[in-house]
DNA sequence: CCCTAATTGATACTATATCTCAATAGGATT
DNA sequence: AATCCTATTGAGATATAGTATCAATTAGGG
C-alpha cells in the first residue's frame, strides 16, 4: 500500500471506514485529518486535545474502527503506555527507539514460521502473537557517540 | 531456581526483597503468602479482594518491587489486561490460552537470537523486547474436540 | 425533502494505578 | 529493652485510559 501525500491520506482514512459501511461524518473527518497531519505514533488523548470540538468517545469510538479495519495499529511503549500508529501493511512489528520515540517496522521478519514452530512444540494452538521491540535507533546512536 | 513447597515460596519471596535491602513487613509477608498460595497468573485486585487488610498502593508497590527484582513477571493478555505470575527462570515467553487463561512458559525458544540478527540489520541496537503469543493450550484442543 | 438508523457528545461511570503525607513500625544501636 | 532514624504504610486524593448511557443530531438513501 502506497500513500502519496499527506491531505488524500484523510481520504483514504474516511474511504477505509466507507468500504465497511461507516458513514462519513464531519467528526470522523477531523479525525482522519488530525491522523494524517502525524508524524509516528500518537496517543488518543493528543487527539482529543488537537480536536477539543470532537467528544471524548467519538475519538476513541473512531480509533477503535481504524484499527480493526487495519489501519491503524496499535503501539506498547515500554513504559506501559498504548499509542496508535498508521498501519502500511497488514500484520508486522516495531521497533520502538526509547530514546527519540522513533518507530521503524520491522520487515523481513520471520517471527511467524518461528512461533509456528515453537507453538506446534508444545501442542498449542497459535492464533496470535503480541510483540514490541525496545532499543536505540541508529540516529541514537550516532547521536550518543558523538556527544 | 528449583521451588519445592507451597510455604517455603513465600519466603523465598521476602528473602528476594531482603537480599536488596527491602524491610520484611507484615504487610509484605502477606501478599507473598497470596501469591506463593497462587495457581497461575493474577491481577493485582485480585490481591487487593484477599488481603483487604493491605492499602492498595501496597499492593501495588509489593508487586512491583517483586517484578524489578525478577521474582514476578508481568503478562499482558490479550483483552488488554495486565496480570501477573511467579517467574521460574529469567527472561522468557508466555504461551496463552485464550480459552482457559492457562499460561505456559516458552522454552526452547530462540526468539532472542532472531531478534538480534533482524535488528542489526536494521542498524538498531536491541535493548529489550515484550512478546505474548495467544492460542489453544493442548488440554482445550481435546475438549474442543470431543464437545 | 423526508425518514430512519447511524452517529454524536455530555456526562457518568469503571478500572487501574500513582501520589501525598502524616502516622507507624523495622531493626540497628546503645 | 529503650531509643532513634528511616523505610514503610494506608487513607484518600488524583491521574489515566477508556466504556456506557441516552437524548439530540445528522447522513444519506428513497
Amino acid at each position: 500500500m502506497v500513500r502519496t501525500r499527506a491531505i488524500p491520506l484523510a481520504e483514504q482514512l474516511l474511504d477505509t471506514l466507507g468500504e465497511q459501511g461507516y458513514r462519513s461524518t464531519s467528526p470522523r473527518k477531523a479525525v482522519a485529518q488530525a491522523i494524517a497531519g502525524k508524524q509516528g505514533h500518537f496517543t488518543a488523548e493528543q487527539l482529543r486535545q488537537e480536536l477539543p470540538e470532537v467528544g471524548r468517545a467519538t475519538i476513541y469510538r473512531s480509533l477503535k474502527l481504524l484499527v480493526d479495519s487495519g489501519a491503524l495499529c496499535r503501539v506498547l511503549l515500554e513504559d506501559g503506555n498504548l499509542h496508535y500508529q498508521l498501519s502500511h501493511q497488514g500484520h508486522h512489528h516495531h521497533l520502538l527507539c526509547v530514546e527519540c520515540g522513533a518507530s521503524q517496522d520491522l520487515l523481513g521478519c520471520d517471527i511467524e514460521d518461528l512461533l509456528h514452530q515453537v507453538s506446534a512444540a508444545h501442542n498449542f494452538q497459535l492464533s496470535g502473537h503480541w510483540l514490541e521491540v525496545y532499543g536505540r535507533c541508529y540516529d541514537c546512536q550516532l547521536q550518543a557517540a558523538t556527544v
